[in-house]
DNA sequence: CAAACACATTGATCAACTTCGATGGATTCT
DNA sequence: AGAATCCATCGAAGTTGATCAATGTGTTTG
């Protein structure tokens, strides 16, 4: 490997890292900086949020909670979509419990509105992303 | 269905919407607020960042690459976790798939940045939580 | 050119997830 | 009390996803 890809690739301390690597690493490339392991209920709220997150419905789910002035009744979020009322009851589940919405029941009628707690979340998207 | 719950769930505008629902909704329930449903290579976008992220394997990753102050040798990522070769690649794959890391290739070596452009997919999550 | 190396791709396996029909629990109305 | 209604839970079927061994691709070295 000659130097210019050295100065390409890491123009930074051009140290080889002492570690127990067990594969070659290229000559000249930065030591891996070590990072403390997201670990306990802090990722387990952040997958959560991001495996609830991943799906279509969960987050026209979201953003149909979101554009409303009050809570959103279950009856209008079936209304909304093409899908079977047991579907949208567990897709509201899985969105309660990943903290992102709050369920109120009041009579026969279940209401929910998105948690306010979700600004720590987004500080925690910002670390990732930003 | 007295006053007092109508009062207590929607205090805001107090009228029958006129909808084609085939649910009966709550008396005095704010009407449904439509939203513009995302489709499109927007919604594909932020799917594949949320479905990306939503993967502790993939999460580290993308923690380990963002702790680096410069580009990450797929090497040194392969070291940090106990997982197979091919199981790290199809990881980085997706993470590349989703936007959310730029490969630059040097010889036989292979390195990851985070993608500068993560910026705007923070704005949308921020519409969606905040 | 052949061997060695780093990384990507393929194919198979097992787990997790989405969806829906059927059923159950809770509440209201008659 | 009994019927009706809204919503949640359960169980099953089909799909998607994570993982790894084996193999392939491209590069460097001898």
């Amino acid at each position: 490997m000659d130097s210019r890809h050295r100065i390409d690739i890491c123009q930074y301390i051009p140290v080889r890292a002492e570690t127990t690597a067990t594969r070659a690493r290229p000559e000249g490339c930065c030591p891996l900086q070590p990072i403390q392991p997201l670990r306990g209920p802090r990722q387990q709220r952040l997958l959560g949020a991001f495996k609830a997150l991943a799906d279509p419905t969960r987050l026209e789910i979201l953003r149909l909670v979101k554009a409303q002035t009050g809570p959103t009744c279950v009856c209008d979020i079936v209304d909304h979509f093409e899908l079977a009322q047991p579907t949208i009851s567990h897709h509201l589940k899985v969105l309660k419990d990943a903290g992102l919405l709050v369920q109120t029941r009041v009579g026969i009628w279940s209401f929910y509105v998105s948690d306010p707690g979700n600004a720590a979340l987004l500080e925690e998207t910002r670390g990732l992303l930003a």
